[in-house]
DNA sequence: TTAGGGTTAG
């Protein structure tokens, strides 16, 4: 009887999709007295840690709450941790199940899943520490450990650990191989990628996938194309990959070929290359094509997806169309993510609505959504652009002070802008000097930018100085200094400049002219 | 009894 309603219980179960059924499930559980059960709780959590979107919490909270918890629940706990935005938890998840339960032993799945979380943070020191766990429980020879160990050291960058712990592997099947690839090409080693490809006895579809992406992302577009055209199989990320790859590589005719064949051959487009084939829209400025594109993902109802919305909404801002980006935006089905505020935030910004931006970033804060550092780029720029000095250092000390983020050249360079295109260039100068981290060129070429648009060429000529001592063999910033001296009429040192790029070959460089300004 | 590692985008 008990097992009959076990196996109700798990079948409502596997119908639930929202937080408020599965609660309406436990409820009933809680009624029938089988909340003591492990196998159901097991399932319970596992349900609201992988299958239902914002409903990690309450797996915690049923973890937590659990009278006796069974390695089965801490895992499940600690696998949803590791994807979510806060992997952090899944380490405190793992020292808990060693300190607060009776004689539980952390195990593969423990560790397996606490790796993974230490990749998607990049924690070489947390990965260490878990290796070492790993040894004393005699567990870092098992295959699922030993995979994700490849790949945990890979993306915190230690290449050779990941190759050592590969080498030492018993019998690596075809998954560990196609990490150890994945691992060479993450730190862009094509050659050793190559070499393990070929020494493959096995191969799967993944393989070769792999090698598309790496070869792409290393801008060996040729070597794709005829790994690709190789392929006895390909299946729909073969072609995705070749799709984004090429718009990576700005070969924008290629990604439409790619795609167009891909349908013709009877190929779904999925969210990947649909993402792909907008950007490569936005890129070579195909706009009447996004816009069939547009129809189409409203027919098949890929519009619901948010990463296909965020390319859209981008495409139509590049293309000076803000009124249908800021409708589908309003448009965009449940909660908005931080990509799609921030994606909107750009775009007005962009067309220089620097205080609706402004607006829009407090609607996002106030929606419970939290800024990252690529949104206060966006935010600094809406600033910068709109002439809003205050608000812009009122944003950059926000960030630091109740964000914790720390700047980045990206977040500097908006500042030295903001200050630049207004006028407050000796601001904007004292800024970089005050910098914590040392200015590079792309922060100084700002600022020379600044100086020609306001005419000081005194501190024009101090900033180009510094700009050599950054980059000595630099070039690109003649136009900047060209510009400068034109704006002030001083004639003879633009034809200086000139002299001085004739006699380094740099006269065909393209979108320049003195003679415009002479 | 319930689970896992490697590929594509943002």
């Amino acid at each position: 009887m008990v097992s009959g309603n076990v196996a109700e219980l798990l079948c409502l179960l596997r119908h639930c999709n929202t937080l408020r059924s599965v609660t309406q499930v436990h409820t009933h559980i809680f009624k029938t007295g089988l909340d003591s059960d492990a196998f159901i709780t097991g399932n319970l959590i596992l349900h609201c840690a992988t299958l239902i979107s914002d409903a990690l919490h309450h797996a915690f909270s049923l973890l937590l709450h659990s009278p006796n918890p069974d390695a089965f629940m801490y895992n499940t706990v600690i696998r949803g941790f590791s994807d979510s935005d806060h992997p952090h938890n899944s380490f405190t998840t793992f020292i808990d199940m060693r300190r607060n339960s009776n004689n539980l032993q952390p195990d593969s799945f423990s560790f397996a899943f606490s790796l993974k979380a230490a990749a998607n943070i990049r924690s070489y020191n947390t990965g260490i520490q878990l290796h070492s766990q790993a040894i004393l429980y005699g567990l870092h020879n098992h295959l699922y450990v030993g995979t994700t160990l490849v790949s945990m050291y890979a993306e915190c960058g230690w290449i050779c650990h990941a190759r050592k712990v590969f080498e030492e592997m018993f019998e690596p099947n075809v998954v560990a191989w196609n990490a150890m690839i994945t691992a060479c090409m993450r730190c862009y080693d094509v050659k050793g990628a190559e070499t393990l490809y070929k020494q493959m006895q096995v191969r799967d579809i993944h393989s070769s996938n792999i090698m598309l992406s790496g070869y792409m992302k290393s801008g060996e577009v040729h070597l794709a194309m005829k790994l690709f055209s190789e392929m006895p199989l390909k299946d729909d990320v073969s072609w995705s990959t070749m799709i984004t790859g090429f718009s990576h590589n700005e070969c924008f005719n290629e990604a439409f070929d790619f795609f167009l064949q891909s349908h013709k051959l009877g190929s779904k487009p999925n969210e990947v290359s649909l993402t792909g084939i907008l950007s490569v829209c936005t890129q070579s400025g195909e706009f009447q094509f996004s816009k069939i594109l547009h129809c189409y993902l409203e027919k098949s109802g890929f519009v619901s997806r948010s990463s296909i919305t965020n390319a859209l909404m981008d495409t139509y801002f590049k293309s000076g169309n803000i009124n249908m980006g800021r409708l589908v935006f309003e448009k965009m089905p449940g909660k908005k993510n931080l990509v799609s505020w921030t994606t909107m935030v750009t775009g007005i910004a962009m067309q220089g609505y620097g205080k609706e931006a402004m607006e829009l970033f407090h609607q996002m804060v106030d929606s419970g959504v939290k800024p990252d550092g690529i949104a206060f780029i966006s935010i600094l720029y809406a600033c910068s652009h709109a002439g809003l000095i205050e608000h812009g250092c009122k944003y950059f000390s926000m960030m630091k002070n109740e964000y914790g983020i720390e700047p980045s050249y990206e977040h500097y360079g908006c500042m030295v802008d903001l200050y630049g295109r207004s006028g407050e260039l000796k601001k904007a100068y004292e800024f970089i000097m005050k910098m914590p981290i040392e200015a590079n060129d792309v922060i100084w070429r700002t600022l020379l930018g600044a100086c020609g648009i306001h005419g000081d060429v005194e501190l024009g000529e101090e900033v180009r100085r510094r700009l050599l001592e950054v980059d000595p063999n630099d070039s690109g910033d003649c136009v900047l200094l060209s510009n400068m001296y034109a704006s002030v009429g001083k004639w003879k040192d633009v034809a200086g400049v000139r002299q001085m790029m004739d006699s380094q070959g740099l006269m065909k460089t393209p979108g320049w002219s003195v003679s415009e300004v002479s």
